[in-house]
DNA sequence: CTTAGTGCAAAACCTTTGCAACTCT
DNA sequence: AGAGTTGCAAAGGTTTTGCACTAAG
């Protein structure tokens, strides 16, 4: 996973500037791998710290660190994108259990897809660089409810 | 897949009234069952035998087709939701590939995730009832251009 | 006739953009 | 000093909502 002196590298070489707002919301995401923040979650959290940062500034952070691939533009199907951090050099690791009662995100862990991906590039002459699986259901504290 | 006859029985049981508007946003599914259409899309479609349907009805009706599980609400990504009709009893038939390069969306059939599904299950506890599944890559044309 | 649905316009959201002031390097 | 960045406010795009009117059952 990322830190702050990877960060430091990665501007450098794209001549992006290291500013206080950018870290701190760097630092919004470490302090939260767990969670799926919204651009205005992380307004939200990174204004303790940073009173006047304006929601502009989290809306452009957050599209150069999904191109750095420091974080993952999800939809959850909530209309509003949610950014989770990379935490490996593989993207590949987790899929999404999203409850379709409660809205929770779980997360499952393990990588089962590489077989498929390689017989879709086969059959279908597509080049396949990523993916993202979503499965909707019903989390066990829905289940006892019902 | 749905046809008008099975629409008027569900509308029924629900009590929907079956107006024109209604009968023929299902036409233009059922004419462009291959594709992924908005509801912009669906507007200019329908605006063409019914000229004076307002987009909010359009909007109306996509939602409550998606309730009654004839439409299937999608996200690729670019910022508004697109909609597929539901061409068997059993959702779980096709991925989807999206170019990263032309933004085209190609179809995969073949439901290879029915056993990934039941080891999550088991693993985790999450009642799965439905699954979306994208493949971000690049497509056969876009792959020759490079 | 009763209840649900429609079209229109306005509102509500999320996200992007223009710009003058500012600040990293 | 200079290029990139910020905050604010305004604009953009999609989707939802309020309301008087209309039409299906």
């Amino acid at each position: 996973m990322i830190n702050i002196d990877d960060l430091r590298q990665k501007f450098h070489d794209r001549q992006y500037k290291l500013t206080p707002q950018r870290q701190i919301i760097l630092q919004a995401f470490l302090d939260n791998h767990d969670k799926h923040l919204c651009a205005e979650d992380v307004h939200n959290i990174v204004r303790q710290k940073y009173t006047d940062i304006g929601l502009a500034t989290v809306y452009r952070t957050l599209e150069i660190f999904s191109d750095l691939d420091i974080l993952h533009k999800m939809d959850f199907g909530d209309g509003r994108s949610r950014y989770e951090i990379n935490e490996s050099s593989n993207p590949h690791q987790h899929h999404h259990l999203i409850c379709l009662s409660c809205g929770k995100v779980k997360e499952f862990e393990g990588d089962l897809l590489e077989t498929l991906e390689s017989v879709i590039s086969r059959k279908s002459n597509f080049k396949i660089v990523d993916h993202q699986v979503k499965f909707y259901g019903y989390c066990r504290e829905c289940q006892d409810k019902c």
